[in-house]
DNA sequence: TTCGGAAGAG
DNA sequence: CTCTTCCGAA
């Protein structure tokens, strides 16, 4: 166990956790991993989009938007990773737009293939003190948080490093104790690509490597950290995120099965 | 181009 | 469940 200082603290008894703030629901899912099921198609694009990959995507002029240079590559790229040779991109488009619901993107009108990431507004509802962060990120873009195990504001250790690595979703900068946050990040330190700051040319200097995910989940398994997800817990944190209706939630149409 | 229903695969 | 496939409508 790499991280026993936290698997004692049982997260449900803390105060914090009931109003800190969290991620967006899909943020906790683990990226791809061998024993796991397959790919996303938002890690997918997440992961493109960290590696500046050869212009079939990009990220866009707002904090979390990007754009598909060309849609047809996109497809074959993401048909490729998945094994549908078919895939073309009115299918990656459908798959994409399943993702309105359970507010994981949305798109923007008016911008021709251009959709946005749902990083923004989700992450610090429920932060009463800190309505507006994007002025901070776009000062300090380098202040990222390490995935480290920690209280209070400690940083501890894990295998001897403590490994940097940027976040995209969060701004642990803008709160005015790290305590819950940092545990927030560490059992998932979820993704690698960062979504440009507004206005920025900091991309280049925010993207990381493509092992960094790999690096990072085979560091902090959630199960070691103790990190509460969802699936253990049964958190859900469209409760956080500003009541999203049970009928929007997504997949409405599938099955009478509502009550989940 | 974009949307979302319907059915189906794994 | 997360798409994939197909398709009519706007």
């Amino acid at each position: 166990m790499q991280c026993s200082c936290t698997s004692s603290v049982s997260p449900l008894s803390s105060p914090y956790w009931s109003r800190t703030v969290l991620f967006p629901d899909w943020a906790y899912k683990p990226a791809w991993s061998p024993g796991s099921r397959q790919v996303q198609l938002w890690h997918f694009l997440l992961e493109l989009l960290g590696r500046g990959e050869g212009g079939a995507i990009g990220w866009g002029s707002e904090w979390g938007e990007f754009v598909i240079q060309d849609p047809e590559t996109l497809a074959r790229l993401w048909g490729e990773r998945k094994g549908k040779p078919h895939m073309n991109y009115d299918k990656l488009s459908r798959a994409l737009r399943y993702y309105y619901n359970k507010r994981i993107l949305h798109k923007t009108k008016g911008k021709r293939f251009t959709y946005k990431f749902n990083f923004s507004k989700l992450i610090l509802v429920n932060y009463p003190g800190f309505p507006m962060c994007h002025q901070v990120i776009s000062k300090s873009p380098h202040v990222f948080l390490s995935p480290v195990c920690c209280s209070q504001g400690r940083t501890i250790k894990q295998n001897n490093t403590v490994q940097p690595m940027a976040h995209p979703f969060l701004h642990p900068y803008c709160l005015p104790k790290p305590i819950p946050f940092v545990r927030a990040l560490q059992g998932h330190a979820p993704l690698v690509s960062a979504p440009p700051p507004p206005g920025a040319h900091l991309m280049r200097e925010l993207r990381l490597p493509l092992g960094a995910a790999a690096t990072v989940h085979s560091d902090f398994p959630s199960a070691v950290c103790g990190w509460p997800t969802k699936s253990t817990l049964g958190w859900d944190l469209r409760n956080f995120v500003g009541g999203v209706k049970e009928s929007e939630t997504g997949y409405k149409s599938l099955g009478r099965r509502v009550e989940k």
